[in-house]
DNA sequence: CTGAAAGCGCTAACAC
DNA sequence: GTGTTAGCGCTTTCAG
């Protein structure tokens, strides 16, 4: 009596034990042969592939990963939302990487959601990815900094982890932003608006940071009236736009700090109609048809974000990573388009 | 002797053994406990959960899917480039729909290259993906079609399979290109000008034979004198618009047949300063920022179709699918924002 | 060069 | 309610 227990036959997939069957040979000795292992008679290969070919086989994967260690052939990357260019370009980048090591990109989409964040990446972690390349959504880095104690490397993206020790790769948001200041004071702007993202996040921070450091050195001390912040969808910056330029004496440029807000601010200036006057702009994030529009703006390489988390979290895994926490920092560069060269009326 | 082999112990992950051990049950218990069992009493239940938040337990997916059936807890999505927003807002679709279901999205870039989509999907079958959602590359679905045969849920998106029979969502791409033309004939044009894509493309094809249909109707014989194809980025787009520009009697109307087409005349349009006239233009895909620039555009939901992919796919990966192949038509809209109301000079 | 046996971590079946 | 046993499909010893 067998008791062959058949929960699901996989799919309709046949097993290497079939394929062996088939080709006359040992299960072992198919093994061999359709992993390229040097000791199998050509002869013997051959026929193993045969048998292989006829039958359809493809090795099972999540056999040979728990028997190898347990581990599956993927990386998770969590993001905010797989639909924003930021973060889509940050996955191209990863997945550049990865391919180039036989693994795939398992990608999730927070929607910028603390309690999602903390149900993916536990699911990430059930499913053994390799590693796990995240934009935190909170600077409650805690669930991170767990699953890095029990053996999964995590590399932050963008942003910084909070009160936890952990790799991460960012922008050198304050540098950014002081370019983007400096860069509309010297077309004489003394009223600047600032259009910012959730304030909970660390480039939200640093960006006001660098802002207010340069308006601050330009002898502009209440820098602060015109910086709003909590805005992360292009509808809210459209109308935190349309606020500040209704004030008694609104800003003449603005510094929206993330693409989502540029482009809300564009939809509020267009929707000004063509005879008023319109403010000065400079966006952070390139992004696409700002060459068209000629937007002005703070650019950086998404692609070099995710691959280089890519690759500092593949050297985790396999032990190979720098000792101590590591830090990258990513540089800008300032685009000139003439949205930011606009002198004040 | 327990003869041990050690091949990597997960990571440094406790397993369930261990799990039960610390509480006091056998393996199964624990299993039940962790997995919400109703045969289980409150209080061991309790304690196996105290044993396994101590030790940071996690169960191993891998060795999960593998005894209950050999699939992971994954969907393969097989796309030309996960940093173009078409692709990646299909991705998006599909990703929403799969975590009501509590799987994740494996995403992968051809490039547009026949051989990478090849490697990718073995790849993803391998891993023993619960379905694959293709946009394919080539006309040359054969593989695809063998994966199907051998048990895997497949469900091409936007282009359609040639020569097998696959489940499809595909859009209305005739209509779509008879709306744009006609809209362009009705503002009374008469050379216009098609900017395309692969002619490979089944997508391709449909939008060329709609926008012919449309100019035969009217009158116009020669419509193919403006037809161009063969252009999958913006650079190219850009260079044959210029052609198009260039030539003795040139289009006063465009139609772009994609999104990259469309940013690429944009980019051409732009280049010619703001003296030059400016041929009417129409595109298909809608894309961020057309609404501020008024470009008019044959519109539709990338989101929906990567939805329906993955409700089709896992259908038919539960065995509840249709019968018969199934083939679905999603419809556009076209939406006016100015740049196709221009009426010819 | 080839094969037999053991077991990765888990769950299905069937006891008790 | 709980435990025992077998085995998912593969690779890894270790023996020939």
């Amino acid at each position: 009596m067998t008791a062959t227990t058949h929960p699901a036959a996989g799919d309709g997939r046949p097993t290497l034990r079939q394929v062996a069957e088939l080709a006359g040979v040992s299960i072992k000795t198919a093994s061999r042969a359709l992993n390229g292992d040097a000791h199998v008679r050509d002869v013997t290969s051959t026929r193993v592939h045969a048998a292989a070919d006829q039958l359809g086989f493809r090795l099972n994967g999540l056999a040979r990963e728990l028997r190898r260690g347990g581990r599956a052939a993927s990386v998770g990357l969590v993001i905010g939302d797989l639909a924003n260019p930021f973060y889509s370009r940050i996955a191209r980048g990863a997945e550049q990487v990865l391919r180039g090591h036989g693994l795939q990109l398992v990608t999730c989409s927070t929607n910028e959601d603390a309690a999602t964040e903390r149900a993916l990446t536990a699911s990430l972690v059930q499913q053994r990815v390799r590693a796990l390349l995240v934009v935190p959504t909170t600077e409650d880095s805690a669930h991170l900094a767990d699953e890095q104690r029990h053996g999964m490397p995590v590399v932050c993206l963008d942003r910084r982890p909070v009160g936890a020790e952990i790799d991460s790769i960012v922008l050198d948001n304050r540098r950014g932003a002081v370019a983007a200041a400096e860069h509309l004071l010297r077309a004489g702007h003394r009223r600047i608006g600032l259009v910012g993202d959730f304030s909970r996040l660390s480039t939200h921070r640093e960006r006001v940071a660098g802002f207010g450091e340069a308006l601050r050195a330009a002898g502009i001390a209440e820098w602060q009236r015109h910086v709003r912040g909590d805005s992360h969808d292009e509808a809210s910056a459209e109308l935190i736009t349309h606020q500040l330029l209704s004030l008694r004496e609104p800003p003449t440029a603005l510094f929206t700090t993330n693409n989502r807000n540029t482009v809300g601010a564009l939809r509020a200036l267009r929707s000004l109609g063509p005879a008023a006057p319109r403010p000065a702009l400079v966006g952070f994030d390139d992004f696409a048809l700002a060459d068209v529009l000629g937007i002005t703006v703070v650019a950086h390489e998404p692609e070099d974000m995710g691959r280089l988390g890519a690759d500092l979290a593949l050297a985790r895994a396999e032990g190979t990573g720098p000792d101590g926490v590591r830090s990258l920092v990513l540089p800008t560069r300032l685009v000139a388009r003439g949205s930011g060269e606009v002198p004040p009326p």
